[in-house]
RNA sequence: GGAGAGGUGUCCGAGCUGGCUGAAGGAGCGCGCCUGCUAAGCGUGUGUGGGGGUUAAACUUCACCGAGGGUUCGAAUCCCUCCCUCUCCGCCA
Protein backbone atom coordinates (compact mmCIF):
# COMPACT_ATOMS: atom_id res chain seq x y z
CA UNK A 1 0.00 0.00 0.00
CA UNK A 2 0.87 3.67 -0.81
CA UNK A 3 0.28 6.26 1.88
CA UNK A 4 -2.17 8.42 0.44
CA UNK A 5 0.01 11.89 0.97
CA UNK A 6 2.51 10.40 -1.39
CA UNK A 7 0.11 9.67 -3.99
CA UNK A 8 -1.36 12.84 -3.74
CA UNK A 9 1.91 14.64 -4.45
CA UNK A 10 3.12 12.21 -7.08
CA UNK A 11 0.49 11.74 -9.40
CA UNK A 12 2.30 11.30 -12.59
CA UNK A 13 4.63 8.18 -10.47
CA UNK A 14 1.48 6.33 -9.37
CA UNK A 15 -0.47 6.62 -13.01
CA UNK A 16 3.38 5.65 -14.55
CA UNK A 17 3.50 2.40 -12.23
CA UNK A 18 -0.45 1.59 -12.85
CA UNK A 19 -0.16 1.45 -16.08
CA UNK A 20 4.00 0.05 -16.19
CA UNK A 21 2.31 -3.07 -14.22
CA UNK A 22 -1.19 -2.84 -16.50
CA UNK A 23 -3.15 -2.53 -13.38
CA UNK A 24 -6.66 -1.08 -12.92
CA UNK A 25 -6.33 0.68 -9.84
CA UNK A 26 -8.27 4.68 -10.85
CA UNK A 27 -5.90 7.19 -9.52
CA UNK A 28 -8.58 9.38 -10.43
CA UNK A 29 -10.81 8.39 -8.32
CA UNK A 30 -8.29 8.01 -5.74
CA UNK A 31 -7.95 11.85 -5.83
CA UNK A 32 -11.37 13.04 -5.99
CA UNK A 33 -12.26 10.47 -3.11
CA UNK A 34 -9.18 11.51 -0.52
CA UNK A 35 -10.29 15.63 -1.16
CA UNK A 36 -13.99 14.67 -0.68
CA UNK A 37 -13.36 12.68 2.26
CA UNK A 38 -10.53 15.71 4.06
CA UNK A 39 -13.51 17.66 3.28
CA UNK A 40 -15.97 15.85 5.12
CA UNK A 41 -12.92 14.75 8.02
CA UNK A 42 -12.66 18.55 8.49
CA UNK A 43 -16.43 19.70 8.82
CA UNK A 44 -16.88 16.34 11.37
CA UNK A 45 -14.03 17.41 13.59
CA UNK A 46 -15.22 20.72 14.28
CA UNK A 47 -18.70 19.99 14.67
CA UNK A 48 -17.21 17.28 17.22
CA UNK A 49 -14.90 19.46 18.62
CA UNK A 50 -18.34 22.00 19.26
CA UNK A 51 -19.96 18.93 20.39
CA UNK A 52 -16.95 18.26 22.96
CA UNK A 53 -16.75 21.62 24.33
CA UNK A 54 -20.44 21.68 25.14
CA UNK A 55 -20.48 18.12 26.61
CA UNK A 56 -18.36 19.40 29.11
CA UNK A 57 -20.11 22.01 30.38
CA UNK A 58 -23.62 19.69 31.16
CA UNK A 59 -22.18 18.74 34.59
CA UNK A 60 -20.91 22.34 35.38
CA UNK A 61 -24.70 23.38 34.57
CA UNK A 62 -26.12 21.02 36.32
CA UNK A 63 -23.90 21.01 39.34
CA UNK A 64 -24.34 25.01 39.82
CA UNK A 65 -28.27 24.09 39.81
CA UNK A 66 -28.41 26.30 36.16
CA UNK A 67 -31.27 25.17 33.67
CA UNK A 68 -29.19 22.65 30.98
CA UNK A 69 -32.07 22.30 28.71
CA UNK A 70 -31.15 24.69 26.10
CA UNK A 71 -27.89 23.40 25.80
CA UNK A 72 -29.03 19.88 25.58
CA UNK A 73 -31.69 20.95 22.65
CA UNK A 74 -28.38 22.15 21.23
CA UNK A 75 -26.53 19.47 21.43
CA UNK A 76 -28.98 17.09 20.05
CA UNK A 77 -29.20 19.07 17.06
CA UNK A 78 -25.28 18.60 16.91
CA UNK A 79 -25.45 15.09 17.35
CA UNK A 80 -27.96 14.51 14.93
CA UNK A 81 -25.70 16.51 12.02
CA UNK A 82 -22.89 14.41 12.95
CA UNK A 83 -24.42 11.24 12.39
CA UNK A 84 -24.97 12.13 9.42
CA UNK A 85 -21.84 13.09 8.04
CA UNK A 86 -20.11 10.53 9.85
CA UNK A 87 -22.11 7.80 7.76
CA UNK A 88 -21.48 9.43 4.97
CA UNK A 89 -17.56 9.85 5.86
CA UNK A 90 -17.58 5.96 6.48
CA UNK A 91 -18.72 5.17 3.04
CA UNK A 92 -16.29 7.49 1.03
CA UNK A 93 -13.52 6.06 3.51
CA UNK A 94 -14.35 2.77 2.63
CA UNK A 95 -14.36 3.12 -0.86
CA UNK A 96 -11.24 5.11 -0.61
CA UNK A 97 -9.61 2.14 1.41
CA UNK A 98 -10.76 -0.43 -1.43
CA UNK A 99 -9.49 1.41 -4.42
CA UNK A 100 -6.20 2.33 -2.51
CA UNK A 101 -5.81 -1.53 -2.17
CA UNK A 102 -5.61 -1.78 -6.06
CA UNK A 103 -2.65 0.60 -6.47
CA UNK A 104 0.34 -1.64 -7.20
CA UNK A 105 4.04 -1.05 -5.69
CA UNK A 106 6.14 1.50 -8.05
CA UNK A 107 9.01 0.09 -9.58
CA UNK A 108 12.63 1.09 -8.99
CA UNK A 109 14.28 3.56 -11.61
CA UNK A 110 16.72 0.75 -12.47
CA UNK A 111 13.75 -1.96 -13.66
CA UNK A 112 13.55 -1.80 -17.07
CA UNK A 113 10.27 -0.80 -18.82
CA UNK A 114 8.43 -2.95 -20.74
CA UNK A 115 6.98 -6.53 -20.96
CA UNK A 116 8.66 -9.79 -20.73
CA UNK A 117 10.77 -9.52 -23.64
CA UNK A 118 12.42 -6.58 -22.01
CA UNK A 119 14.01 -8.75 -19.01
CA UNK A 120 17.39 -8.36 -18.50
CA UNK A 121 19.63 -11.52 -18.31
CA UNK A 122 22.36 -10.22 -15.85
CA UNK A 123 24.42 -13.52 -15.40
CA UNK A 124 24.83 -16.67 -16.56
CA UNK A 125 26.54 -19.56 -13.93
CA UNK A 126 28.13 -22.31 -15.14
CA UNK A 127 26.85 -23.98 -18.44
CA UNK A 128 24.66 -25.75 -20.29
CA UNK A 129 25.65 -29.80 -19.70
CA UNK A 130 26.37 -31.30 -22.66
CA UNK A 131 25.34 -34.56 -23.42
CA UNK A 132 26.91 -37.56 -25.68
CA UNK A 133 23.20 -38.82 -26.23
CA UNK A 134 19.99 -36.91 -26.43
CA UNK A 135 18.89 -35.98 -23.16
CA UNK A 136 15.26 -37.09 -22.03
CA UNK A 137 12.96 -35.14 -20.15
CA UNK A 138 12.15 -35.60 -16.60
CA UNK A 139 8.46 -37.87 -17.96
CA UNK A 140 10.47 -40.03 -19.50
CA UNK A 141 13.24 -40.21 -16.52
CA UNK A 142 10.82 -40.41 -14.23
CA UNK A 143 9.07 -43.30 -15.93
CA UNK A 144 12.10 -45.12 -16.01
CA UNK A 145 12.78 -44.79 -12.58
CA UNK A 146 9.26 -45.08 -10.98
CA UNK A 147 9.82 -41.54 -9.33
CA UNK A 148 6.69 -40.24 -10.63
CA UNK A 149 2.80 -41.00 -10.79
CA UNK A 150 1.66 -38.76 -13.71
CA UNK A 151 -1.74 -41.30 -13.98
CA UNK A 152 -2.93 -41.55 -10.69
CA UNK A 153 -3.06 -38.07 -9.89
CA UNK A 154 -5.99 -37.11 -11.73
CA UNK A 155 -8.16 -39.57 -10.14
CA UNK A 156 -7.80 -38.07 -6.46
CA UNK A 157 -7.07 -34.62 -7.51
CA UNK A 158 -7.64 -34.21 -11.28
CA UNK A 159 -4.84 -32.41 -13.40
CA UNK A 160 -1.82 -30.24 -11.95
CA UNK A 161 -1.33 -32.03 -9.12
CA UNK A 162 2.37 -34.44 -8.69
CA UNK A 163 2.43 -37.92 -7.12
CA UNK A 164 5.92 -38.31 -6.03
CA UNK A 165 6.88 -42.06 -5.61
CA UNK A 166 9.34 -44.49 -3.67
CA UNK A 167 13.06 -42.58 -4.43
CA UNK A 168 11.02 -39.83 -6.00
CA UNK A 169 9.20 -39.25 -3.16
CA UNK A 170 12.86 -39.46 -1.50
CA UNK A 171 14.72 -37.32 -3.31
CA UNK A 172 12.23 -34.49 -3.44
CA UNK A 173 12.10 -34.76 0.48
CA UNK A 174 16.16 -34.91 0.52
CA UNK A 175 15.72 -31.66 -1.44
CA UNK A 176 13.66 -29.83 1.13
CA UNK A 177 15.75 -30.75 4.02
CA UNK A 178 18.83 -29.72 2.04
CA UNK A 179 17.37 -26.69 2.04
CA UNK A 180 16.36 -25.70 4.61
CA UNK A 181 19.06 -26.88 6.44
CA UNK A 182 21.41 -24.99 4.03
CA UNK A 183 20.24 -21.85 4.53
CA UNK A 184 20.27 -21.99 8.37
CA UNK A 185 23.89 -23.40 8.38
CA UNK A 186 25.16 -21.51 6.09
CA UNK A 187 23.00 -18.52 5.60
CA UNK A 188 21.72 -18.06 9.27
CA UNK A 189 18.37 -18.05 8.29
CA UNK A 190 15.78 -19.03 11.43
CA UNK A 191 13.38 -21.87 10.54
CA UNK A 192 9.61 -21.47 11.00
CA UNK A 193 6.77 -23.75 9.69
CA UNK A 194 3.32 -21.89 9.96
CA UNK A 195 -0.34 -22.20 9.05
CA UNK A 196 -0.91 -22.73 5.21
CA UNK A 197 -4.31 -21.92 5.59
CA UNK A 198 -4.81 -17.98 6.08
CA UNK A 199 -7.44 -15.88 6.96
CA UNK A 200 -8.10 -12.66 3.96
CA UNK A 201 -6.40 -10.15 6.11
CA UNK A 202 -3.48 -11.86 5.81
CA UNK A 203 -3.16 -12.22 2.30
CA UNK A 204 -4.23 -8.78 1.76
CA UNK A 205 -1.24 -7.65 3.98
CA UNK A 206 1.05 -9.32 1.31
CA UNK A 207 -0.44 -8.24 -1.51
CA UNK A 208 -2.21 -11.45 -2.91
CA UNK A 209 -6.20 -9.82 -2.47
CA UNK A 210 -7.67 -8.25 -3.64
CA UNK A 211 -6.38 -8.50 -7.44
CA UNK A 212 -5.72 -12.29 -7.29
CA UNK A 213 -8.15 -13.82 -5.49
CA UNK A 214 -9.72 -15.56 -8.29
CA UNK A 215 -5.96 -17.33 -8.36
CA UNK A 216 -6.54 -18.08 -5.05
CA UNK A 217 -7.78 -21.88 -3.02
CA UNK A 218 -10.52 -20.33 -0.84
CA UNK A 219 -12.12 -22.46 1.65
CA UNK A 220 -15.10 -20.46 1.41
CA UNK A 221 -16.68 -22.16 4.90
CA UNK A 222 -14.13 -20.49 6.71
CA UNK A 223 -13.36 -17.95 4.73
CA UNK A 224 -9.64 -19.33 4.94
CA UNK A 225 -7.18 -19.26 1.73
CA UNK A 226 -4.56 -21.84 1.08
CA UNK A 227 -1.39 -20.22 0.92
CA UNK A 228 0.16 -19.73 -2.80
CA UNK A 229 3.36 -19.29 -1.23
CA UNK A 230 4.89 -19.12 2.19
CA UNK A 231 5.56 -15.44 1.93
CA UNK A 232 2.07 -15.12 3.12
CA UNK A 233 2.37 -16.67 6.45
CA UNK A 234 5.45 -15.65 6.99
CA UNK A 235 5.24 -11.80 6.66
CA UNK A 236 2.09 -11.31 8.21
CA UNK A 237 3.64 -13.22 11.20
CA UNK A 238 4.30 -9.71 12.94
CA UNK A 239 1.11 -8.33 11.20
CA UNK A 240 -0.27 -4.87 13.12
CA UNK A 241 3.53 -4.97 15.62
CA UNK A 242 5.31 -2.44 16.61
CA UNK A 243 9.38 -4.27 16.35
CA UNK A 244 12.42 -2.89 18.30
CA UNK A 245 15.28 -1.73 16.33
CA UNK A 246 17.23 -4.42 17.67
CA UNK A 247 15.00 -6.86 16.41
CA UNK A 248 15.48 -6.39 12.97
CA UNK A 249 16.61 -8.00 10.82
CA UNK A 250 14.60 -10.98 10.70
CA UNK A 251 15.69 -14.01 8.62
CA UNK A 252 13.48 -16.33 8.15
CA UNK A 253 13.02 -19.77 5.96
CA UNK A 254 10.05 -22.03 5.62
CA UNK A 255 8.96 -24.89 3.98
CA UNK A 256 5.38 -25.06 2.69
CA UNK A 257 3.52 -26.47 -0.03
CA UNK A 258 1.94 -23.50 -1.69
CA UNK A 259 -1.53 -23.68 -3.94
CA UNK A 260 -2.04 -21.95 -6.63
CA UNK A 261 -5.08 -22.47 -9.29
CA UNK A 262 -3.08 -20.82 -12.24
CA UNK A 263 -6.30 -19.79 -13.14
CA UNK A 264 -6.09 -18.20 -17.29
CA UNK A 265 -2.53 -20.56 -17.62
CA UNK A 266 -4.32 -23.67 -18.84
CA UNK A 267 -2.74 -25.22 -21.78
CA UNK A 268 0.55 -23.51 -20.45
CA UNK A 269 3.42 -25.88 -19.68
CA UNK A 270 1.35 -28.16 -18.17
CA UNK A 271 3.58 -31.03 -18.86
CA UNK A 272 5.19 -32.92 -16.15
CA UNK A 273 6.30 -31.35 -12.62
CA UNK A 274 6.29 -27.39 -14.82
CA UNK A 275 2.94 -25.90 -13.73
CA UNK A 276 1.10 -27.36 -10.28
CA UNK A 277 -1.51 -25.94 -8.63
CA UNK A 278 0.15 -27.68 -5.36
CA UNK A 279 3.81 -28.02 -4.93
CA UNK A 280 6.09 -26.87 -2.27
CA UNK A 281 8.74 -24.93 -1.54
CA UNK A 282 11.46 -23.77 0.66
CA UNK A 283 10.86 -19.56 1.11
CA UNK A 284 12.97 -17.25 2.14
CA UNK A 285 11.83 -14.19 4.09
CA UNK A 286 13.35 -11.10 5.68
CA UNK A 287 12.17 -8.12 7.41
CA UNK A 288 14.70 -5.55 8.00
CA UNK A 289 15.43 -1.54 8.46
CA UNK A 290 15.42 0.20 5.58
CA UNK A 291 18.63 0.92 5.06
CA UNK A 292 19.47 -2.47 4.36
CA UNK A 293 16.73 -4.26 2.56
CA UNK A 294 19.04 -3.64 -1.24
CA UNK A 295 22.39 -5.30 0.61
CA UNK A 296 19.53 -7.62 1.85
CA UNK A 297 17.94 -8.08 -1.52
CA UNK A 298 21.78 -8.94 -3.26
CA UNK A 299 22.54 -11.60 -0.36
CA UNK A 300 19.05 -13.14 -0.98
CA UNK A 301 19.76 -13.57 -4.49
CA UNK A 302 23.08 -15.22 -3.80
CA UNK A 303 21.52 -17.19 -1.03
CA UNK A 304 19.01 -18.98 -3.56
CA UNK A 305 21.97 -19.20 -6.20
CA UNK A 306 23.89 -20.83 -3.51
CA UNK A 307 21.69 -23.47 -3.42
CA UNK A 308 21.75 -24.05 -7.59
CA UNK A 309 25.15 -23.90 -7.19
CA UNK A 310 25.72 -26.65 -4.98
CA UNK A 311 23.55 -28.76 -6.78
CA UNK A 312 25.78 -28.44 -9.36
CA UNK A 313 23.20 -26.77 -11.69
CA UNK A 314 23.61 -24.27 -14.96
CA UNK A 315 21.44 -21.22 -14.27
CA UNK A 316 21.18 -17.47 -14.78
CA UNK A 317 19.91 -14.39 -13.29
CA UNK A 318 17.14 -12.01 -14.72
CA UNK A 319 16.23 -8.72 -13.56
CA UNK A 320 12.38 -8.63 -14.29
CA UNK A 321 11.14 -5.60 -16.26
CA UNK A 322 8.08 -3.93 -14.90
CA UNK A 323 5.17 -5.15 -16.88
CA UNK A 324 6.65 -8.65 -15.66
CA UNK A 325 6.99 -7.31 -11.71
CA UNK A 326 4.47 -8.75 -9.63
CA UNK A 327 1.73 -6.40 -7.58
CA UNK A 328 3.75 -5.81 -4.86
CA UNK A 329 7.65 -6.19 -5.95
CA UNK A 330 9.30 -3.01 -6.67
CA UNK A 331 11.83 -5.02 -8.07
CA UNK A 332 12.47 -8.76 -8.92
CA UNK A 333 15.15 -11.18 -9.91
CA UNK A 334 14.28 -14.44 -11.45
CA UNK A 335 16.59 -17.77 -11.43
CA UNK A 336 16.07 -19.51 -14.37
CA UNK A 337 17.41 -23.46 -13.92
CA UNK A 338 18.53 -25.01 -16.99
CA UNK A 339 16.70 -27.37 -17.92
CA UNK A 340 18.05 -29.95 -20.38
CA UNK A 341 15.79 -32.38 -21.27
CA UNK A 342 12.65 -29.74 -21.92
CA UNK A 343 15.87 -27.57 -23.21
CA UNK A 344 14.07 -24.64 -21.65
CA UNK A 345 15.23 -22.33 -18.46
CA UNK A 346 12.69 -22.55 -15.98
CA UNK A 347 11.91 -19.83 -13.19
CA UNK A 348 12.84 -21.42 -10.63
CA UNK A 349 12.72 -18.55 -8.06
CA UNK A 350 11.79 -15.09 -7.46
CA UNK A 351 14.08 -13.06 -5.39
CA UNK A 352 12.09 -9.55 -4.37
CA UNK A 353 12.02 -5.90 -2.58
CA UNK A 354 8.80 -5.06 -1.49
CA UNK A 355 10.06 -1.98 0.24
CA UNK A 356 7.75 -0.69 2.65
CA UNK A 357 4.39 -1.80 0.77
CA UNK A 358 3.80 -4.61 2.20
CA UNK A 359 4.25 -3.54 5.79
CA UNK A 360 1.86 -0.79 5.51
CA UNK A 361 -0.26 -3.00 4.30
CA UNK A 362 0.26 -5.79 7.27
CA UNK A 363 1.22 -2.85 9.37
CA UNK A 364 4.54 -4.12 10.60
CA UNK A 365 6.70 -1.32 12.17
CA UNK A 366 9.99 -0.68 14.51
CA UNK A 367 11.14 1.66 16.38
CA UNK A 368 14.07 3.28 14.83
CA UNK A 369 17.21 4.52 17.02
CA UNK A 370 15.49 8.13 16.22
CA UNK A 371 12.91 6.67 18.89
CA UNK A 372 10.88 7.45 15.37
CA UNK A 373 8.10 4.81 14.77
CA UNK A 374 9.21 3.47 11.21
CA UNK A 375 7.63 0.85 8.68
CA UNK A 376 10.14 -2.29 8.06
CA UNK A 377 10.99 -3.14 4.33
CA UNK A 378 10.33 -6.76 3.51
CA UNK A 379 11.43 -9.50 1.31
CA UNK A 380 11.37 -12.63 0.03
CA UNK A 381 12.60 -15.09 -2.57
CA UNK A 382 12.07 -18.82 -3.07
CA UNK A 383 15.21 -21.16 -2.16
CA UNK A 384 14.35 -22.89 -4.33
CA UNK A 385 10.71 -24.41 -5.68
CA UNK A 386 11.06 -28.27 -5.64
CA UNK A 387 9.28 -29.21 -9.04
CA UNK A 388 11.42 -27.39 -11.34
CA UNK A 389 14.36 -28.24 -8.84
CA UNK A 390 13.42 -31.77 -9.58
CA UNK A 391 13.16 -31.51 -13.09
CA UNK A 392 16.46 -29.75 -13.84
CA UNK A 393 18.39 -31.72 -11.19
CA UNK A 394 17.44 -35.35 -13.09
CA UNK A 395 17.86 -33.77 -16.17
CA UNK A 396 20.70 -32.82 -15.49
CA UNK A 397 22.48 -35.99 -14.04
CA UNK A 398 20.78 -38.30 -16.11
CA UNK A 399 23.00 -41.34 -17.45
CA UNK A 400 22.61 -43.00 -20.89
CA UNK A 401 21.08 -45.78 -19.90
CA UNK A 402 18.06 -43.36 -18.37
CA UNK A 403 19.14 -43.65 -14.78
CA UNK A 404 20.54 -40.64 -12.83
CA UNK A 405 22.81 -39.71 -10.36
CA UNK A 406 22.66 -37.39 -7.23
CA UNK A 407 24.73 -34.98 -6.45
CA UNK A 408 27.09 -35.10 -3.12
CA UNK A 409 25.16 -32.56 -1.17
CA UNK A 410 22.22 -34.72 -1.33
CA UNK A 411 23.53 -38.01 -0.43
CA UNK A 412 23.53 -38.04 3.26
CA UNK A 413 20.06 -37.25 2.73
CA UNK A 414 18.96 -40.14 0.93
CA UNK A 415 21.89 -43.02 1.48
CA UNK A 416 20.05 -45.92 2.29
CA UNK A 417 22.06 -46.94 4.87
CA UNK A 418 21.52 -43.91 7.37
CA UNK A 419 17.58 -46.01 7.14
CA UNK A 420 19.58 -48.89 8.39
CA UNK A 421 19.98 -48.14 12.06
CA UNK A 422 16.84 -46.73 12.53
C1' G B 1 -19.77 -28.15 19.80
C1' G B 2 -21.17 -26.88 25.49
C1' A B 3 -19.79 -23.88 30.18
C1' G B 4 -16.88 -20.00 32.28
C1' A B 5 -12.80 -15.99 32.24
C1' G B 6 -10.64 -12.35 29.47
C1' G B 7 -8.98 -8.92 25.22
C1' U B 8 -6.55 -1.47 27.60
C1' G B 9 -0.48 2.30 25.31
C1' U B 10 6.44 -0.73 23.40
C1' C B 11 5.35 -4.43 27.44
C1' C B 12 2.83 -5.59 32.23
C1' G B 13 -1.37 -3.80 34.55
C1' A B 14 -5.55 -0.39 37.02
C1' G B 15 -10.11 1.73 35.58
C1' C B 16 -15.41 -0.76 33.72
C1' U B 17 -21.61 2.44 40.00
C1' G B 18 -21.06 6.78 32.02
C1' G B 19 -18.49 13.23 31.93
C1' C B 20 -12.54 15.68 35.78
C1' U B 21 -9.08 9.04 31.81
C1' G B 22 -5.10 9.44 26.10
C1' A B 23 -6.10 6.78 30.02
C1' A B 24 -3.44 5.52 37.44
C1' G B 25 0.77 2.40 38.77
C1' G B 26 4.97 -0.36 37.15
C1' A B 27 8.63 -2.02 33.48
C1' G B 28 11.26 -0.45 29.29
C1' C B 29 13.36 3.53 26.67
C1' G B 30 15.22 9.12 26.28
C1' C B 31 17.53 13.20 28.84
C1' G B 32 19.80 15.30 33.35
C1' C B 33 22.04 14.44 38.30
C1' C B 34 24.69 11.33 41.63
C1' U B 35 28.13 7.07 42.78
C1' G B 36 35.69 7.03 39.91
C1' C B 37 33.62 1.13 36.27
C1' U B 38 28.99 -2.31 36.94
C1' A B 39 24.46 -2.55 39.94
C1' A B 40 21.41 0.57 42.71
C1' G B 41 19.43 5.77 43.51
C1' C B 42 17.19 10.77 42.36
C1' G B 43 14.76 14.14 38.94
C1' U B 44 12.39 14.60 34.36
C1' G B 45 10.38 13.14 29.78
C1' U B 46 8.21 9.37 26.68
C1' G B 47 1.63 6.71 22.33
C1' U B 48 -0.15 6.03 17.23
C1' G B 49 -2.77 7.82 13.13
C1' G B 50 -5.60 11.73 10.47
C1' G B 51 -7.25 16.92 9.55
C1' G B 52 -6.28 22.32 9.78
C1' G B 53 -2.07 25.54 10.12
C1' U B 54 3.41 26.89 9.18
C1' U B 55 8.91 27.59 4.43
C1' A B 56 9.53 24.31 8.69
C1' A B 57 8.06 24.48 13.61
C1' A B 58 4.94 26.44 17.27
C1' C B 59 -0.11 25.90 17.65
C1' U B 60 -4.92 23.63 17.13
C1' U B 61 -8.36 19.76 16.46
C1' C B 62 -10.34 14.78 15.69
C1' A B 63 -9.96 9.54 16.15
C1' C B 64 -8.08 5.25 18.60
C1' C B 65 -8.90 1.06 25.33
C1' G B 66 -10.07 -6.65 20.08
C1' A B 67 -13.62 -5.40 15.39
C1' G B 68 -18.33 -3.51 13.93
C1' G B 69 -23.07 -1.60 15.28
C1' G B 70 -26.48 0.61 19.12
C1' U B 71 -28.20 3.60 23.58
C1' U B 72 -26.88 8.75 25.30
C1' C B 73 -26.00 15.64 24.91
C1' G B 74 -21.59 12.55 26.28
C1' A B 75 -18.98 5.47 26.40
C1' A B 76 -12.66 2.21 27.69
C1' U B 77 -16.96 2.19 30.94
C1' C B 78 -24.11 0.26 29.42
C1' C B 79 -26.54 -3.03 25.24
C1' C B 80 -26.10 -6.23 20.64
C1' U B 81 -23.23 -9.01 16.89
C1' C B 82 -18.66 -10.98 15.46
C1' C B 83 -13.38 -12.30 16.07
C1' C B 84 -9.40 -13.89 19.12
C1' U B 85 -6.97 -15.90 23.72
C1' C B 86 -7.22 -18.88 28.23
C1' U B 87 -9.58 -22.79 31.59
C1' C B 88 -12.98 -26.96 32.06
C1' C B 89 -16.16 -30.63 29.41
C1' G B 90 -17.31 -33.26 24.88
C1' C B 91 -15.34 -34.88 20.09
C1' C B 92 -11.18 -36.09 17.00
C1' A B 93 -5.97 -36.56 14.69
Amino acid sequence: MLEIKFIRENPELISNAIQQKNEKACLDTILQLDESKRKLQFEYDNLRAEQNRCSKEIPILKKTGQNEKPLLAKLGNLAEQLKDISSNLNTITKKLDDELLKVPNIPLDIVPVGGESENQIIRYSGEKKEFSFTPRDHIELAELNELLDFKRSGKISGSGFAIYTGQGALLERALINFMLDYHIARHGYEEISLPILVNRKAMTGTGQLPKLEDDMYLVEQDDFFLVPTAEVSVTNYFMDEILNNGDLPRKFVSYSPCFRREAGSYGKDTRGLQRLHQFNKVEMVRLVHPDQSFIALEQMINDAEDILQALGLHYRVVRLATGDLSFASAITYDLEVWAPGIGKYLEISSISNFVDFQSRRANIRFRDSDDKVKYVHTLNGSGLATPRTFIALIETYQRSDGSYDIPDVLKRYIDATKYQKL
